[in-house]
DNA sequence: ACGGGTAATGC
DNA sequence: GCATTACC
């Protein structure tokens, strides 16, 4: 029987065992720390609802603590009885009692379980049976500003593992959503998948289905579609079922695609290229819509709900090795930042080793701290280019040193404890309870790649090393229930330490190193330069490797460079090429100039497509596309101290009622005209045949800059790049000898 | 709602 | 010089 989904009840849960609901009796306690005369019975005498008072010895940051378990008859029982004792300490009240069902039995999500006396356990961790995907998006009928109360939905189109393909069309909103409820009701899936559900999806069909009279009730138990809240937006959950929503997923997992609507997602996962499929903006949906022009819209939002279902098939394996390996439902794990990821990972360890949970808080970082070490690089072209990197260097560190908010002491002496370079002291015993997770983690991991039996390990291998990465962080942020400032400063003291002196001991051996950035040195080789890895790895705690060689490497500045590697490969870091505010003229531009630096040290061709890029602008021959710059909308419009230019065209934007996309990216052009930038900014989709592009703006503040910054470092001008200045240039790599 | 270090633009 | 963004 295949797990796959818990819910609440007074009592007791119920979970969904792939056809049928069992209900197990279960009831939420927490723990109480009891500093008062007279005693546990004193407190609890007037407190209604409790089954069972139990003493228990625990521990808390590495102290011991008497602590009684009080458990009690349902939730509200046991919030009222927090609130009246809210002077004590209370621990582990707010685990969600789903939560700790999952927790307490150790059971894992989507395993195969059994049934014995009662009790539950997970018998295979990863149940032989597919899951069934159910993917839907929605259409709706509007003209400017999309609102809930006013535009029906017009389709929903559905696509399922099994192979469904639908679109429900209709002026008949009330059957729209009644044909969804029993198609999706006949496909009973185990995971529903939309792309901006939370703020779209399901809002919007939650609302619409109120205006009908309809309930939407999807859930196993017949319930309805529930909306649980949340900080920014709200959580979407189904009875029985998990819910995920992929935009979700890709705002936090897929920071290399810059402008994350669902198209782009599509093509850059391989799942749909973007001129296979049907793109319709906004007003083009109504105008279709009100000639009556089913077909395209049809196409058009099958082409998106497919796209949905195929990006779920590409994100889900990875989402569901997290969920397992974290102890947490797919529900809630595919929605979680990192930080609360790795919490949920430290909870269940907890629970087996004694530990009490500590309550959740947000403290403002204390102070800030020195992070890692970043060398300033001599700007400029070098070859035969080694880099050396510390593997994992901080969880690493973690281990050798003990860091764990339970190890740190004040003012430890070095018999007893480990010092850091800054000072902090932790005991070298016990092994503190994150060493103890660390380890356990990192030799899974090792196991898991030397045998690397199925596709399945490979990403388990890989989800590990995304939580053991996310340890050091974890410590250094102020929600987290095991914050430790201390270990974080420790640890990132320790990664300073380590690397200069790494750097340190390859220049005693005549080896220049010409790049550093927290765990990696870039050397110029000299010998054999594995075996002076091997040398420090027999002086240091930690393992340092050989990752890659470049043939050419050029050097912008700290963060930022561009590398030809061995095997023909360009690696570009930091530059404009990878981010996203830079229109794409540039970063096209920036991109070929780099490429022919590197593969073949034509200063001369470089310079020449430049001026090119130029002319095109200058004629008017480059397209909107290509001059489009992005930025991200970060906080509410109104509490922008200064008029930054994609907010100003944003505000305009506005003011007009004009219909833009949802996204928090605004892609916006600069016009012609006078004084501020952000005075002539318009967003790029509300463009119109009068409006003229800014080409000294492009020329000037986009393509140059991009440009500069390879080929000033080969003798090339600003006025040469103008055509102001003709220079007799020379071949630059000639002059160089 | 994982960390700090860094460069860059535009007001 | 500061606010803001996005990168490593």
């Amino acid at each position: 029987m295949q797990l796959s989904g818990i819910d609440e009840e007074k009592g007791r849960v119920r979970v969904w065992l792939g056809k049928e609901y069992k209900l197990f009796d279960f009831h939420p306690y927490f723990y109480i720390h009891v500093q008062k005369e007279g005693g546990i019975e004193d407190l609890l005498r007037d407190q209604e609802n409790i089954l069972n008072i139990e003493p228990q010895r625990k521990r808390l940051f590495g102290k011991e603590l008497e602590v009684y378990k009080v458990t009690f008859e349902d939730q509200k029982s046991m919030n009222s009885c927090k609130r009246e004792l809210s002077d004590n300490e209370i621990f582990e009240e707010d685990i969600p009692l789903t939560r700790r069902f999952l927790v307490d039995n150790k059971l894992v999500p989507y395993g195969d379980v059994s049934l014995e006396k009662g009790e539950i356990r997970t018998e295979k961790e990863r149940s032989g049976r597919e899951l069934k995907l159910f993917a839907f998006d929605i259409e709706t009928h509007t003209r400017n500003i999309i609102d809930s109360k006013k535009d029906p939905i017009i389709a929903i189109s559905i696509a399922t593992s099994g192979g469904r393909k639908d679109v429900i069309i209709s002026k008949d909103e009330k059957e729209i959503i009644e044909k969804f409820v029993s198609a999706f009701n006949e496909e009973d899936p185990d995971v529903v998948l939309t792309y901006n559900g939370d703020s779209f999806d399901f809002p919007y069909l939650v609302e619409r289905a109120k205006k009908n009279k309809i309930s939407l009730a999807l859930g196993r138990d017949g319930s309805a579609v529930n909306a649980r809240r949340g900080g920014v937006r709200d959580t979407y959950t189904i009875a029985g079922r998990d819910t995920v929503d992929l935009y979700r997923i890709v705002e936090r997992d897929l920071q290399e695609v810059k402008v994350k609507t669902l198209d782009n997602v599509a093509e850059y996962l391989g799942v749909m290229r973007r001129e296979d499929r049907v793109l319709l903006e906004n007003d083009e949906l109504f105008e279709l819509w009100e000639k009556g022009e089913i077909k395209k819209i049809e196409e058009y939002t099958i082409d998106d709900v497919i796209s949905t279902l195929e990006i779920g098939k590409k994100l889900l394996p990875m989402q569901i090795e997290l969920c397992r390996l974290v102890k947490q439902f797919l529900t809630d794990c595919s929605r979680m930042g990192r930080g609360r990821q790795v919490e949920s990972y430290l909870m269940y360890k907890a629970a087996e080793r004694n530990e009490l949970i500590p309550p959740r808080r947000y403290v403002q970082s204390e102070h800030m701290y020195e992070g890692g070490y970043v060398m300033e690089p001599e700007r400029g072209l070098f070859e035969n280019v080694v880099v050396l990197d510390f593997a994992s260097m901080y969880p690493n560190i973690m281990i050798a040193y003990n860091i764990s908010p339970d190890t740190y002491v004040e003012g430890g002496d070095e018999e007893h404890c480990y010092i850091s370079p800054s000072k902090h002291a932790f005991l070298k015993q016990p092994d503190g309870f994150f060493r103890q997770i660390l380890k356990e983690l990192i030799e899974e991991r090792k196991r898991l790649k030397k045998s690397a039996k199925s596709s399945v390990d490979a990403l388990r291998q890989q989800t590990i090393k995304i939580l053991t990465n996310s340890f050091y962080g974890y410590t250094g942020w102020g929600g987290a229930r095991w914050h430790k400032l201390e270990c974080a400063e420790a640890t990132a003291a320790w990664g300073r330490y380590t690397i200069k002196k790494v750097i340190e001991e390859a220049r005693k051996r005549g080896i220049e190193v010409i790049y550093s950035d927290t765990d990696s040195l870039f050397c110029v080789e000299k010998g054999d330069m594995r075996s002076f890895a091997e040398e420090m790895n027999s002086q240091l705690p930690l393992e340092l490797e050989m990752r890659e060689r470049y043939k050419r490497i050029f050097f912008a500045g700290k963060k930022r460079y561009a590398g030809l590697q061995d095997d023909g490969s360009i690696v570009v870091r930091g530059l404009e090429v990878r981010r996203g505010d830079w229109c794409e003229l540039a970063k096209k531009l920036q991109e070929e100039v780099i490429n022919t630096i590197l593969r073949e040290g034509d200063v001369e061709k470089a310079r020449n497509m430049v001026i090119e890029a130029i002319d095109r602008v200058k004629s008017g021959k480059a397209g909107v596309e290509e001059l489009t710059i992005y930025k991200s909308i970060t906080r509410s419009i109104d509490s922008y101290e200064t008029a930054q230019a994609h907010v100003a065209a944003l505000k305009r934007a506005m003011d007009e009622q004009q219909d833009i996309e949802f996204s928090n990216k605004i892609g916006y052009v600069v016009l012609e005209g006078k004084g501020k930038i952000s005075d002539r900014t318009k967003i790029s989709s509300t463009l119109s045949d009068k409006d003229r592009i800014d080409k000294d703006y492009y020329i000037e503040n986009q393509i140059i800059p991009v440009a500069l910054r390879i080929l000033e470092h080969f003798g090339i001008t600003k006025e040469e790049l103008l055509g102001k200045k003709q220079q007799n240039l020379e071949k630059w790599f000639s002059s160089q000898g």
